[in-house]
DNA sequence: AGCATATAGTACGAAATCGAACTAAACAAG
DNA sequence: CTTGTTTAGTTCGATTTCGTACTATATGCT
């Protein structure tokens, strides 16, 4: 039926690789969840440490919206996950001086000191699986998985 | 205070490389998801896609665990995930002849159809993807991803 | 066989997710 | 300055998710 123009049992289609791809990327995902969920747990879900780590890399002074875009949730959600870290004394809302709608999320100590030993507890486990196919088919894995996620972002708002 | 034993500035550590590994995974999962739900929509979820995808892929015939551990989700949810299928009349539940406990879940002609239909719906955005940074990244990409699926699957059970 | 333990699935309730509606402030145009 | 539109954030409610507890069957051990 279709055109054979070349050899037919490997011809795959783009959008049937895409697939594939982005199921493995689903799989993925939902498995590293729920290992670092099992590691976490001082009542931490993934979400509130996602956040949090995200403030230590990048910075904090973000607004909620900021967080909320960077993640993909809907701003209602990122309320709820804010709410939950500001109430365990992990961040501290301001006002936005600039901005008199907003807030900024500031980091407290505890919330950094909580991050860092949050990622000393999951660190084992990562650690455990580059060996299993070897650092550097990871590190060629990274490039590729970003600009995969800039174009993702991109055709978000179509 | 580290030994830089190569290059310092680019010098990673094996679980640093998967942290930022598994975070760009994370964000394509939900970018990918909130893309794919968007062109879903006869009141399908992701979930019911996702497990409908399974069965025509693999093959029906599946018990609820099966599906349950294949997504790494609580059987609970699974249950959940099920009833809105067969409500929907997409899959049909018999019970299993070779355990009395449980059930196996069988396509209906319908629910290839919807399964098949979505696909179509959905492909035109995959390819679009595609060639923003070429099919042969995206296939080099695929069995190292397949592998650390494998490799964090058998971590599951430490 | 009889009993202990493990497993498949469901019921139920608590928490999380997220859309809709709302408040308040910013911004834009006249 | 007023008016209309946009944006940040919260509140509220419907739906989803998932842990606990339960029933029923299977499996393993003696």
């Amino acid at each position: 039926m279709t055109k054979s123009n070349e050899h037919d049992g490997r011809e795959k289609d783009a959008a049937l690789v895409m697939f594939e791809l982005l199921n493995e990327v689903g799989i993925i995902a939902q498995l590293s969840r729920t290992l670092m969920e099992s590691r976490l747990d001082d009542g931490l879900t993934i979400h509130h440490f996602t956040a949090l780590n995200h403030l230590v890399r990048l910075g904090d002074g973000k607004t909620p919206m900021d967080l909320a875009r960077a993640f993909q949730v809907p701003k209602t959600s990122m309320s709820h996950t804010l709410a939950g870290l500001e109430k365990r004394g992990l961040i501290r809302m301001e006002p936005n001086p600039d901005d008199g709608r907003g807030k900024l999320v500031r980091l407290t100590d505890s919330g950094e000191t909580v991050r860092n030993r949050a990622i000393q507890d999951i660190a084992p486990d990562m650690a455990d699986i580059i060996p299993q196919f070897g650092l550097e088919d990871a590190q060629a894995a990274l490039p590729f998985l970003r600009k995969l996620r800039v174009v993702l972002d991109k055709a978000r708002d179509k």
